[in-house]
DNA sequence: ATAATATGGTGAT
DNA sequence: TCACCCTATTATC
């Protein structure tokens, strides 16, 4: 479940388990072989997180680049029993292992090419130095949909499909609205809902937009259905209406044309 | 058994 | 806009 709340938490989970330990590097599917030899054995330092890019460092053999996709996986397995499915890439500690399964990227890169990847995306709501000024002019500047907006790494790193819609809803914005129609204080307030939310997500390591006490349950323990207000939902839970579906920005986006209007304009 | 689906992204048309 | 990549899980026949 890959949007930017999960590659924060998982690079916080991979440090406390892994940090600065040597470690075995296998890759038990085979398409990561040649690059889990030159590591093995090494010493890992450390993982960083930004948008939805991981980066794991060794103190003297590399650094990895992964990106999970739409369905890869990072999991923790205590024990380290023989691989499930097709791990590209395990990192075994003494008595836990990592498995990368699925990634859309997994790469051992030189640290420049961090830098490109780096440079190609915009600020990340869950990273202390965000440049949260260069956001709100990105938007304000943009004829584009806040829908595109969002969906744009370039614009803002680690929102993806979920997010997007949730936060919309959220802020009463209608998704067709042009960045450009926000006020310098709707596009902050934007910026800030998102973080909060992340946060949210990079806690529980799920996403939930939902405010635990209108359904009467610990955020942990609410059920699937009922952690969201919008995304992939048929009917409106704040008004019962039915909810539209457009494409935008070549995703499926979800909408209520009651609670949510384009900036500036009254609700139909 | 086979198909559909998934919170992502790229490269061709 | 479409085809495609990566894999696991769930739904449908």
């Amino acid at each position: 479940m890959p949007e930017g709340h999960t590659i924060h938490r998982l690079a916080r989970d991979l440090n406390r388990d892994l940090a600065g330990a040597r470690l075995a590097a296998t890759s038990p599917q085979g398409r990561f072989a040649e690059e889990a030899a030159e590591l093995d054995g090494e010493a890992f330092a450390v993982a960083h997180a930004w948008g939805k890019h991981l980066f794991l460092e060794w103190t003297r053999a590399g650094l990895v680049h992964v990106h999970l996709g739409l369905i890869g996986k990072m999991r923790r397995r205590a024990g380290c029993h023989e691989p499930r499915g097709s791990v590209r890439l395990r990192l075994a500690a003494d008595a836990l292992c990592w498995d990368l399964t699925g990634p859309m990227v997994c790469a051992l890169i030189p640290d420049a090419e961090r830098d490109e990847i780096l440079a190609r995306l915009g600020p990340d709501p869950l990273r202390e130095d965000a440049d949260v000024d260069r956001f709100v002019e990105t938007v304000r500047g943009s004829g584009r949909s806040l829908g595109v907006l969002l969906l744009d790494q370039a614009v803002i790193a680690g929102v993806g499909n979920v997010y997007r819609a949730e936060v919309l809803f959220l802020l009463g914005l209608d998704p067709r609205t042009p960045g450009r129609a926000l006020t310098e204080a709707q596009a902050r307030e934007l910026w800030e809902e998102i973080r909060r939310l992340l946060r949210i997500g990079v806690r529980l390591n799920r996403i939930v937009t939902r405010d635990p006490s209108e359904v009467d349950a610990t955020p942990a323990k609410m059920r699937s259905a009922d952690r969201l207000y919008v995304y992939k939902r048929d009917e409106c839970r704040r008004c019962g209406a039915d909810l539209r579906t457009d494409t935008v920005g070549g995703r499926s986006i979800w909408s209520c044309d009651r609670c949510q209007a384009v900036a500036g304009q009254a609700y139909v």
